[in-house]
DNA sequence: TATATTTTTTAGGCAAATCTAAAAATATTT
DNA sequence: AAATATTTTTAGATTTGCCTAAAAAATATA
């Protein structure tokens, strides 16, 4: 598997749990950052290795080798996340770029081993579930900061967003994983809302409430 | 700087600490399991770069950016070497191909907190030194076996051949780094030597005798 | 429903890294 | 020194993954 199908099946992995149905061509240029015509000619590879569904036109979905293969690489991604947070003293907003590149090595042992000198770690720096050797992956209940309701306290789980703008300006709110907070207000007009942390009263924007996971 | 680029500073690299002249085009194809015509073709690629001084028929040796970038390749094979046997579990004859990937890993940030992580070391697990992060690399007194006179009492510090074969069969013997060793015989005719080891005595072959460094 | 817009695919091309086959330069042997 | 052998380079082709531009299909709009 070359690293060029391995960021593929990546994508459409992360695509189709957005989107239930067919994963988009334009979908998958976006995220690669490439062309349209590029996705389809990989998407004609992929799909003679029995890794995804496709019919022109119609979309794409993973097959089930597809899927787990994905959840693989997705398992790499998150235990090298891992491995540089606790092991390399990086910070969340760091590990993104590197586990892209240490995802796609090719060695079972490596990563098995790798996740038990981990001690077998259920989530990700940025609170994402990491698959487990058979592909099988635990979703827990979590909730958008947008959609709890006021006066209801929660604790920070995880993030939508992984860029290391949305990351940094977490860092300088002191908002991390476990992170206690409170809504204190909710405006109706634009979705800004007012919340308690450390004792201290925040305001952040509805687009900061909309990717910031709590329970 | 790709993979492949990477894989041709590395094996003119150790190519030149070989041959002191200038290496040749068929020693580098040799190394990389590639044909003559395509190592002319990234010679002229590496030239242009300034890695290497190269004149056509002449032999290729590497420029001072090009050593530096070779040796911070060989320090990222080794650290990661460590990392795999130390952290990881992995036996020496394990090692190789896995680091082969990891080498190409494009972070210094990782690299150099690997080291640290590893608390600096000084050897791979075959005994050889690791550059440090200004490409500085120790050279240490070392022998072949074969070059040991009768009598003389020695101990196993690396070896050169870093082969799966070579080293399984040092495993069977019970020989490994800090292991010691005495010659016994030697018989003129074919190379063989007697040694003892951890009182017992092994027979081993002038092939073994050469690819087994000491002091 | 006919037209316009968007999405997706096809056709043809490009760059990197490889290959084979043949030519050129160098080295070795007689 | 000439002939032979070896090494290295050139020329031209192939594969992968990408591109642009244009055609085809699907979707949205009037």
């Amino acid at each position: 598997m070359t690293t060029s199908e391995e960021n593929y099946l990546k994508v459409i992995y992360h695509l189709s749990n957005l989107t239930p149905k067919g994963v988009n061509t334009n979908a998958i240029a976006a995220m690669l950052d490439t062309k349209a015509s590029s996705v389809t000619d990989m998407l004609k590879k992929l799909s003679e290795k029995d890794w995804i569904h496709y019919q022109k036109y119609q979309g794409v979905s993973l097959t089930d080798k597809g899927k787990f293969n994905a959840k693989i690489i997705v398992r790499k991604h998150r235990l090298w996340e891992v491995f540089l947070v606790e092991k390399l003293g990086f910070a969340w907003d760091e590990v993104h770029e590197v586990a892209e590149e240490l995802e796609h090595i090719q060695s079972e042992k490596l990563i098995n081993q790798l996740d038990q000198f981990l001690n077998f770690p259920s989530f990700d720096p940025h609170g994402d579930p990491i698959p487990n050797a058979k592909g099988e992956i635990i979703k827990i209940e979590k909730q958008l900061v947008s959609e709890i309701e006021v006066g209801k306290t929660m604790t920070c789980v995880g993030v939508k967003d992984t860029s290391v703008d949305f990351l940094q300006y977490l860092n300088k709110q002191n908002i991390s994983l476990g992170t206690k907070m409170k809504v204190l207000e909710k405006e109706p007009f634009d979705g800004t809302l007012k919340i308690e942390i450390n004792n201290s009263v925040l305001v952040i924007s509805d687009k900061i409430a909309n990717n910031l996971y709590v329970k």
